[in-house]
DNA sequence: TATTGTTATACTCTATAACTATA
DNA sequence: TATAGTTATAGAGTATAACAATA
């Protein structure tokens, strides 16, 4: 028995969700960032670019509360994808306040290129789950969300 | 169709599964944090006082294996687990170098409260589950786990 | 040479509070 | 009054690099 197995074993941590959710995420996000390399997105990044493509002229606002983020914290968020040239900030007729975001042709070609990459990162990490168990997986999480309200409070 | 649903419905993200556990775990810990309070104890102290009681005597370094983190980032974990007198550092009989962590009583008891309050905040949280989906999820993700070598490198 | 605990350091992520300009 | 974007700021959490003591 390893040092790792015997010091796991009789935890009660491994029977909790949430301390298992954390350890398989930390597993992914560390995979997503070598996957998309120095310099590439990060896994914040490319959800709002995705997002961004997605839902073209989305505010910052509206892009924060589908992320589950505070909006001061998208600020710099976007700076960085406008700094990369990969969307641009373009007013809102009629809503002087608001900054409608929209990808840049770059920034489609890029996210196009990093979701290869990223479907094959998950390809791979989670090649020990038949696709069966991979849809499952997608649907408890996702319905884990719905059911807590996406995890917004307002 | 609410703002949030308009968002992520044509999105790729809904169906990464990194991103669906990163959200389902954000939604985890926040509510861990509001059950146990104020002062109360942090996720990752929660689990490396755990193990401590599970595997007493367990040095830092293997504690911080077993935790998958760093052991230079222990310091502050076992630190702050010993100001609040839940845990002793002993000295290793046939090894100078080595700390031996071993619960207080106190700390015994601490933890068993806390315990009983995480296992009532996982029942409030994943009671959108049946008992079948929540043993298969924990399945899933410590199946996971085993295959990507607990996320450690060494 | 390798390992244990430690310090110093820095970086990422995120939250809160306050401000401005609009609505 | 409320909302959009922004800034300043601070607090977690975590990683790297180096060091002394010990193995």
């Amino acid at each position: 028995m390893t040092e790792l197995k015997a010091a796991e074993g009789n935890s009660d941590l491994e029977s909790l969700i949430g301390y298992n959710l954390k350890r398989a995420y930390v597993i992914v996000q560390e995979d997503f960032r070598k996957t998309l390399g120095e310099g590439g997105l990060s896994p914040r990044s490319f959800a709002a670019l995705s997002l961004v493509i997605s839902s073209p002229k989305i505010t910052q606002s509206a892009l924060a509360r589908a992320l589950g983020v505070e909006r001061s914290g998208m600020v710099a968020i976007i700076d960085d994808l406008q700094h990369r040239e990969l969307l641009e900030r373009a007013g809102v007729p009629g809503d002087k306040r608001a900054q409608a975001l929209l990808p840049t042709a770059n920034g489609k070609r890029i996210y196009k290129a990093a979701l290869a990459a990223v479907a094959k990162h998950e390809e791979k990490l989670f090649g020990v789950f038949n696709n069966e168990e991979q849809a499952l997986l997608v649907d408890l999480l996702r319905r884990f969300r719905e059911a807590r309200g996406n995890g917004v409070e307002n």
